[in-house]
DNA sequence: GAGATAATGTGTAAATTACACACAAAATAA
DNA sequence: TTATTTTGTGTGTAATTTACACATTATCTC
């Protein structure tokens, strides 16, 4: 008779003002009780594993996302939890934190978005499940127009770029960037508009799901070697 | 108390003769018993996971592996047992057939490398399983150097090429493949052997493993677009 | 309101890489 | 000895990537 737990957490990463923020919550019960940790936990008999992340994100965060992507699943360390054996399936959530009301819900003492630069120490093995998270990101910003995910429906250009920047972790150059990307015809163009603070104001963009798909389904591919 | 089962399942990809093959086993018992299914079975309390794949295919099929790649982790379907509510991780592994001697082991009453073109029915969702794992390989092609797991330790430069034309089920430009392959100094030349058949001798050439784990120590991209 | 400062928008030339393309050389088979 | 099979090789053109600098439009300051 077997004795394994299967569990599933969320690494989800937000971005704003040239940062990035990962949702983390603290922990009621358990080992790592008063811990921040990833949001997460045990799967039901009859839910399927992309229902029980969304289930379990929801019931912590308040947070309800439609996408998430499988990551890993987390299992060659047999005491990667104190409690017993627990093997964890994670997935991947991309969003803009200004869309989302946080609040600790029924499961969670506490919920937050943290710089991901300034994360706390997490309990469990949490850590190195952001940093897979992570380094998946930075790999999908190269060949899957991500950064629409993390931003708002309007953006500036400077957003984006201030996005390619940050993940990437690397200056641009701004006239090659702009043109690459608005080669791929995605971006849906609104006009100029007033900026945030001062300097010329800049175009408003919208991205065009439409056309992506359209683009996905012939098998483009969105290459962007130089950011 | 949650009633969920962990088991791993391995698609293994064999090359030969420019045909990619699947190894299957006929199971013994369960729902499924007598017919063709991928090697795997329920993970131990006290073991990794990748212990577990590997530790299950040697017990099914004698045939060791030292590298598998998690692939996925099939757990949406919660009948995709009937048995019960059974999640699977998924791995992947790359091997010439040659090299391996395969032997219907404690747990399964035969094993036999099936065509990939020719597959019998498999049980359970193990078809789908198989899709994932080529797709994966099939991308993988494009951007990793896997072509010298499939094949032997030394090759004429010809198997490499019906490899990459296998694999992706196209035509290539000889001249411009060479060019690329050669480019990325991964060939130790062994020089001019006998050919199999008729035709001009070729050379013989091994991968240089020290070489690929320099480079990808360095974070060198092995994008091969043309092939 | 004049000048400093901040942010956005834009084009061209050089270098590199991808692609298309054809024939000679060395072996075996007939 | 001739035909067939397989391997090995180079060059020109097109496309893409990269490097690089300044004018425009706004706000802020004095």
């Amino acid at each position: 008779m077997q004795h394994i737990k299967l569990a599933v957490d969320a690494v989800v990463f937000g971005y704003q003002n040239e940062a990035l923020y990962l949702l983390c919550v603290k922990q009621k019960y358990g080992p790592f009780a008063n811990s921040w940790v990833l949001p997460g936990g045990l799967v039901k008999d009859n839910e399927s594993i992309q229902d029980a992340v969304k289930r379990e994100l929801e019931e912590e965060t308040s947070v309800e996302l439609d996408y998430l992507e499988q990551l890993y699943t987390f299992g060659d360390d047999v005491e990667r939890d104190p409690r017993g054996r627990v093997v964890t399936v994670a997935y991947l959530g991309l969003v803009d934190p200004g869309r989302l009301h946080i609040q600790a819900d029924t499961d969670a003492l506490e919920v937050k978005w943290f710089l991901l630069k300034d994360l706390p120490e997490l309990g469990y093995d949490h850590q190195s499940i952001v940093d897979k998270g992570l380094e998946r990101l930075r790999a999908k910003i190269h060949y899957e127009p991500i950064g629409f995910d993390l931003l708002g429906k309007e953006f500036f250009f400077s957003e984006l770029e201030g996005l390619y920047r940050t993940i990437t972790n690397r200056e641009l150059d701004r006239r090659n960037f702009r043109k690459k990307i608005l080669s791929f015809e995605l971006l849906e163009d609104l006009g100029v508009f007033p900026s945030n603070g001062r300097g010329r104001p800049g175009k408003k963009y919208r991205f065009r799901e439409d056309r992506y798909k359209e683009l996905v389904a012939k098998g483009f591919h969105f290459e962007i070697k130089y950011v």
